[in-house]
DNA sequence: TGTACATCAGTGAACGCGCGTTCACTGATGTAC
DNA sequence: TGTACATCAGTGAACGCGCGTTCACTGATGTAC
């Protein structure tokens, strides 16, 4: 469905039957054939995100991004199938970026057991991301609310869980997996609750917040 | 601004200079006086829990909750200022709620650590709460994204962690006020997201699941 | 304890505008020969 | 290496409808005497 076809256009007219559905599927348009497309794109992305930052979410409407990218509504729905599509590929985006971020900082973690150094410093990181990413906020509280980017959240807590159960396994095989996949899980999102704590609460301590919550997980990661 | 006022119907023009505020003041009308009232606003905040649940919150909207409700939307308006008052009440209904059985259960606890018992217990009754309401995962998400019910959600958080604190410190006199500050803080708010993963991921042991979050949460607070 | 009257609660009908979306078209790019 | 032509990317202008909201009104409640 989100493959290259050769057919014109794609008449997404099939999701009209169930106006529920009109979010989910085929986000993107077909493959961009010329480079002017990419750089169009992220004038739509860069604009949307600059928005979320100046008139927050509920303001924020296709034609009010158009106007701020300086192209015209049919460009932008040349490369999104609407509204939403904007907003999840900024999501997938900001969960892309910092899923990457988490592993390539754990390829330097030797020993199975992550201090709470280490944590600590992985949620910073992770705060310092989507502080540094216009919109953060909004496109943070999206990824709760939104349906289409729900998923998007969901799935990017399950990948970085995966992602520790597998290298735990790796260098302890003998672990229970199911045990370590509940618990992976809920250090992955009880993490994530701290990051948006600080986001929606930047007058709290982020260094004393960051090393609580690092000794947390990482007690709870050590075991009983 | 919220209380009783003389004055016939209480103008909200003033709003309509910032629109973001639009949402936020004067969720609701001045109070009713007469029996009737009462039934009204239930049958509203019930008609939209209710398709809350049917069909999501991108599809709600106040034509749909007069409708269900068997009203008319001057009726909707008299009781509240606009749609998202109504999505804030509910907000604040189900926070309250669920405060307030957090706050009957605490009286129970004689020791000033909790137990991890005491604590999935605690997480199992958010959640059975959560999950009684219809619509209540679109309510929690709402929480997060709408902005009038954004704070809704952070003053609930900041409310159950002041009262612990207190507690704290009734029990424990020599205890370091904004540390207790601090690691209640976050312990609230991983609790809060170990319920709302519950919600989102119902495929989840949710026994086993509260117990693990519990012992995280146990021992964090037990301390260093 | 009944009734007249002020006030409150809800109706019928519609408005208007914001916003997502599209149509028919022009201009820009890249590629085959 | 130049040019003709197919295809791709973006424009101008508007549409239409969903949805929040309001106006002028009628019917229901409660209370003062």
């Amino acid at each position: 469905m989100r493959k290259m076809v050769k057919l014109p256009e794609m008449p997404n007219t099939t999701s009209t039957s169930d106006p529920q559905a009109r979010a989910a599927p085929g986000a993107r348009r077909p493959q961009p054939r010329q480079s002017r497309s990419l750089a169009t794109i992220a004038r739509i992305l860069d604009s949307a995100s600059a928005l979320l930052e100046q008139v927050g979410f509920e303001r924020l409407n296709t034609n009010l991004i158009c106007e701020h990218a300086g192209l015209t509504p049919p460009a932008l729905y040349r490369h999104f199938a609407n509204k939403y599509a904007v907003m999840e590929e900024l999501g997938r985006r900001l969960m892309d970026a910092q899923d990457d971020a988490l592993f390539e900082f754990l390829k330097e973690q030797p020993a199975v057991l992550l201090t709470p150094a280490a944590i600590a410093t992985l949620l910073r990181g992770q705060h310092a991301m989507a502080c540094a990413q216009p919109g953060g906020r909004w496109i943070m509280r999206s990824l709760h609310s939104t349906p289409a980017l729900v998923s998007v959240r969901l799935q990017s807590h399950q990948r970085i869980a995966s992602h520790l159960i597998a290298r735990h396994l790796e260098m302890e095989p003998s672990a229970q997996a199911d045990d370590l996949a509940r618990r992976y899980r809920i250090a992955v999102d009880a993490g994530a609750a701290i990051v948006e704590l600080l986001l929606d609460q930047p007058e709290l301590d982020i260094d004393a917040v960051t090393e609580d919550a690092a000794e947390m997980i990482a007690g709870f990661l050590a075991g009983r």
